[in-house]
DNA sequence: GCCCCACGTTGCACATGACGCAACGGGGCG
DNA sequence: CGCCCCGTTGCGTCATGTGCAACGTGGGGC
């Protein structure tokens, strides 16, 4: 789609980073932007805001004033801070049940976790990196992180290693620019990651053991649509001082199954 | 505020249902709008759209466009329409990442609390017993106990009943293996609170009379997250002679309003 | 304790950018 | 084959979003 947008007469003097991501509509352009900056930075005033932005503070509290009537930001009691607001939470939760995929795995989750007590994850391909769909938290897991919503390296974890390993070759290139390392476990090594890769397309799951964070293991199975692909993956994930080899290899037969339950439901093997 | 844009020429012909919800910034106003109303709908054109807000096809077809360069907006492959799309979890994500349950209910604990006079409590599900998460003790509490951290019996307290109403049918087998008695009202017979069960998840609330502990009386509500599940319960509690059954209906829609308002504040769209 | 700065907030006037209009292309159905 | 309805786009106009300046306030430093 060609940019139809004439070039704005002011010469764009403010650092804001332009994604490079034009807007059709200046304002509203304007005010998605003010989202992604309190997405990044958690908290921010007006004159931040609107430094970020380029504009004027004014324009930036009005901007802010018409999210806030939404319900998409909220200003942090006391303090003239704004932040993003429950309203998000709704239309997010709108976006998931629209997504099949979500929907029908979200009783599948519930009973994963119940039965393996760990905690359950639903991960999909997202620009480049794990974005996490879903996410139902196990019995034992009280204020284990929420993952929903967040992208995640994708060779630093299970979920992103099943997601790799179904790859096209040419896309993969693309994905594995570079290799960050997050703990010592990481993997950095490219030939390293695709030999893995390679086993986990044979063996039909990945795992993870302290490779994104020291202390956190998983193990993920893929989820196919009515075509085959590779759309999702499922993980049970938990600390690394419980889901020991040895539970892992307990848990996985409930994951494989439900994963291909799962991929049962979206219309995979059917006929 | 007072609405500062002039009326439309147009005399709104549409159904808008206008929330009387004014914007400041007109156009950002009706981008969020398109988003409410998407949500609403799961999928809609831009024709549909333009209606629902009021406005020019053209206008309508910009505010999408620039919603999906976001990726809050995408459309749905091949057909021409719009469904909200995966940025919004992106969003979420970062909202949720700083929401928690107890700092979420302490302003309404205490407002409750004031309120009723009693002491709230606020418990959630944690390997197959109630653990209470918060507590805040009402005016007339006089040195009640503190629960807080607490692991107690689900079958005997109200939060308990509200906790099991909600949960699938396998989980609920393996949590209810034994129900010991602690005084002569305990419910230990399994057909019997199953039966109880099901009158709380159709009332929306559960009590408990001297069956924890004589003398200590209690109505509990559940408390939802986005997806709707019953994630924890809020109770208000008191002593027998005290919290009647009379006194309980008059606090009980005080603890479903506060419960309900924590639901929508953790993003549950209501209904 | 005082002052001063910096922040969020609001009225106003201008010109910019968002709007409605009308026309185009294409896909589905009769 | 032709109709109709959809999403999409160039254009001219004026509503509307914007920058400016001023206000109130609260907190931090001297």
């Amino acid at each position: 789609m060609p940019l139809r947008h004439t070039v704005y007469g002011r010469a764009m003097s403010n650092a804001a980073a332009e994604t490079g991501s034009g807007g059709s509509v200046q304002s509203v352009d304007r005010a998605l932007t003010v989202l992604e900056i309190l997405a990044r930075s958690g908290e921010s005033g007006v004159t931040e805001i609107a430094a970020d932005l380029g504009v004027h503070k004014s324009t930036a509290f009005r901007l802010v004033a018409t999210l806030e009537q939404h319900g998409l930001v909220e200003q942090v009691e006391g303090r003239g801070k704004y932040r993003l607001g429950v309203g998000l939470l709704r239309l997010a939760g709108a976006t998931s049940a629209r997504l099949d995929v979500v929907q029908e795995a979200r009783p599948l989750c519930k009973q994963l976790a119940a039965g393996s007590g760990e905690t359950v994850n639903l991960a999909t391909l997202s620009g480049g990196s794990a974005l996490y769909l879903d996410q139902v938290a196990g019995p034992s897991a009280l204020g284990s992180h929420n993952w929903v919503g967040q992208h995640i390296p994708l060779h630093a974890t299970s979920n992103g290693k099943v997601l790799l390993a179904w790859l096209d070759e040419s896309v993969l290139k693309e994905v594995l620019g570079r290799l960050p390392a997050y703990t010592d476990r990481t993997v950095t090594a490219r030939a390293a990651l695709r030999k893995e890769l390679q086993q986990v397309q044979q063996q039909g799951w990945a795992a993870a053991v302290d490779e994104l964070e020291v202390g956190l293991a998983a193990v993920a199975a893929p989820v196919r649509n009515a075509h085959g692909d590779v759309i999702a993956s499922m993980s049970i994930s938990g600390p690394t001082f419980r889901l020991t080899v040895a539970r892992q290899a307990e848990v996985l037969p409930l994951l494989l199954e439900a994963a291909e339950e799962l991929s049962h439901r979206l219309g995979w093997g059917r006929r």
